[in-house]
DNA sequence: TGGAGCCTTGTAACCGGTTACTCCATTCAA
DNA sequence: TTGAATGGAGTAACCGGTTACAAGGCTCCA
């Protein structure tokens, strides 16, 4: 392993001069600089990033403290980071927190010295813990929580109205009784989702207590709902789950139960996965961007680190779109709606 | 930001003293330890990673550079590194190469220093140019690629028995005139699967020169070699894409001609993304456990970060496994397979 | 009481770069 | 010819930790 040290007495120059022409500071000459690039090539010489970075106090790197990796939700994030970081010749440092509270704090402690910023993902996590575990010296944005405490930038969803709007939607095209299948208990998205469609039933439906199953996200979790409300017989005309993934596995838990979809009762999402548009009759949904959630956070944090001072009035909130597919539809446009066809 | 010496100076020790009570070190006096523990919640003290990996030439983390970070496939692959990964307490440090020839030689050059060991998956990479950008002292394993005269150890798919299987299973359900969508030209995946198709046909289906269609991966390539078939009345009784991307795109394609499957024709795809299992009918295909090239990969990697010598010697192959569903199916069986139904 | 041996602690070198500061050799103007 | 200005190159401190080695204090035994 070749070190600056070595490349230096090769071309027969102090160290100073040796980093001056690797790194192009102009003050070397011209026959000099060649001698140092000779040896270079001949040693084969990579600079070291980590000494480097200690010095510079720059490591051009962004930690990324995520919940999971799993699923296409989390890779469609980091693809969004990855497009803004690739720009500024940014590294990503990858934490994960694996759902444990305890792990965030040595996730975020690990990442001390090697990364420039952090974009932290806590899903549910409290402010003030969260703000323990945190540098203020090191500029971070938050992901899909709203830290206004903190005063930390953040970019966010907003799953009320996007819940709010999707609910609406259903009333629109005649649903009365509507149920709800709710996400994990403690997650914010999934209470914000469910106070979307309980605020949206009591003021335009004239519903207050409208039926919301138990749901953890999962598809397993989907068709349980479905078997829960053909088996108890719960009257419904129109299923709103919390996400994608659960309607996926409701509609299927339906079919098996002989129930059309959206004939016999009509069924929305909310995300947007890829597979939604696929499916037949194909799944409405609320469409959320979720490569921009990273790549908006990954613009953040880069004017956090050319020194803008940025706070939580700077959170940007995306806003989902209805997309309305097959499965709220009429009986004609359910056939014709993407996807195969038998 | 404070740093070993503040800690020491606070606790009236050295910062040798304050180094091995916070590393746990033994050979420090309860007392003592007592006081630079103290020392470190008063001042809020992190170690910095950056200066630790320094000395101690161990970064707890490994490179991975993968060819582009979209899609389901890659954060697959992720996922199954960070399993492995996390459970050494290492960390993922992303390069990305965006399919750049020539931004890998920067992304790997730019991992010396940070990284203790690289996963890289270079697709179409020449193994020479490949030779040149990696440091021999890093120890290496290569993804899905076949590099044997590099002597380093890789994970791989067996593309091209996975090929002939799936070739195999088609003429052994009657089909005759199987067409072949091609993955993109310089793709090994692509190309090892079109070569046990081709010799599948030609050993088993005795067709010498089977049809084969252009297309690079995308479902809109899969819609593309839909309308060749139909409008240019190539005779088809099974089409096999190279991926189940482009097989999406096929049976989209058909559908929108009217053609149905597996009624007219019978469709099989390779790599069984997670939508396969959902389409209706649901798609045929070769499965692929592509976490588990990643958790292998890091698996071999971390037995080289402990002293072992690994070589080409020590790659593992993957299998790929049939997985039979209604897209190749006959006409009742293609009614009740999975996915919703009208 | 003196010395061997053990244990705790401190001093300082080191990891591999960067860079402030200094020195020295030109060049050019007076 | 002399002195100032210019700029190329070297010395050494520094980033923030770790650790080899040395030093000092203690116990224990002869």
């Amino acid at each position: 392993m070749t070190t600056l040290r070595d490349v230096a007495r090769e071309a027969g120059v102090s160290v100073a001069t040796a980093s001056r022409a690797i790194n192009g500071l102009g003050n070397v000459t011209a026959p000099t600089r060649a001698a140092v690039m000779a040896a270079v090539k001949k040693l084969n010489f990579v600079p070291h990033s980590g000494a480097r970075s200690l010095t510079r106090r720059k490591t051009d790197t962004v930690g990324v403290i995520l919940p999971d990796l799993f699923g296409e939700f989390f890779s469609e994030i980091i693809r969004g980071i990855d497009l803004v970081a690739h720009e500024s010749e940014m590294h990503l440092l990858l934490g994960n927190m694996h759902g444990s509270t305890h792990e965030t704090a040595a996730a975020i402690a690990a990442m001390r010295g090697r990364v420039d910023g952090l974009l932290v993902m806590p899903p549910d996590l409290k402010p003030e813990l969260l703000a323990d575990y945190l540098d203020p010296a090191l500029p971070t944005v938050l992901l899909n929580y709203d830290a206004g405490s903190l005063d930390l930038p953040f970019v966010a969803v907003d799953n009320y109205h996007g819940a709010y709007t999707m609910t609406e939607a259903l009333l629109a095209r005649g649903a009365r009784q509507i149920v709800h299948i709710a996400g994990p208990k403690h997650n914010r998205d999934a209470r914000d989702r469910q106070r979307g469609f309980t605020d949206a039933m009591a003021k335009i439906g004239g519903v207050l207590t409208p039926a919301i199953l138990p749901g953890d996200f999962s598809e397993k979790s989907g068709a349980q709902a479905a078997r829960l409300l053909v088996q108890g017989q719960l009257p419904a005309d129109a299923v709103f789950a919390a996400n994608d993934q659960m309607a996926v596995g409701l509609i299927a838990g339906l079919a098996e139960a002989g129930k059309s979809v959206p004939g016999d009762i009509m069924v929305a999402g909310f995300d947007d996965i890829p597979l939604a548009r696929h499916l037949n009759p194909s799944l409405s949904t609320m469409q959320v961007h979720i490569d921009r959630l990273g790549s908006t956070a990954m613009m953040l944090l880069l004017r956090m680190l050319r020194g803008e001072t940025l706070g939580a009035a700077n959170a940007t909130i995306l806003t989902p779109e209805l997309i309305a597919r097959g499965t709220t539809a009429g009986e004609a446009a359910a056939t014709v709606a993407g996807g195969a066809r038998l």
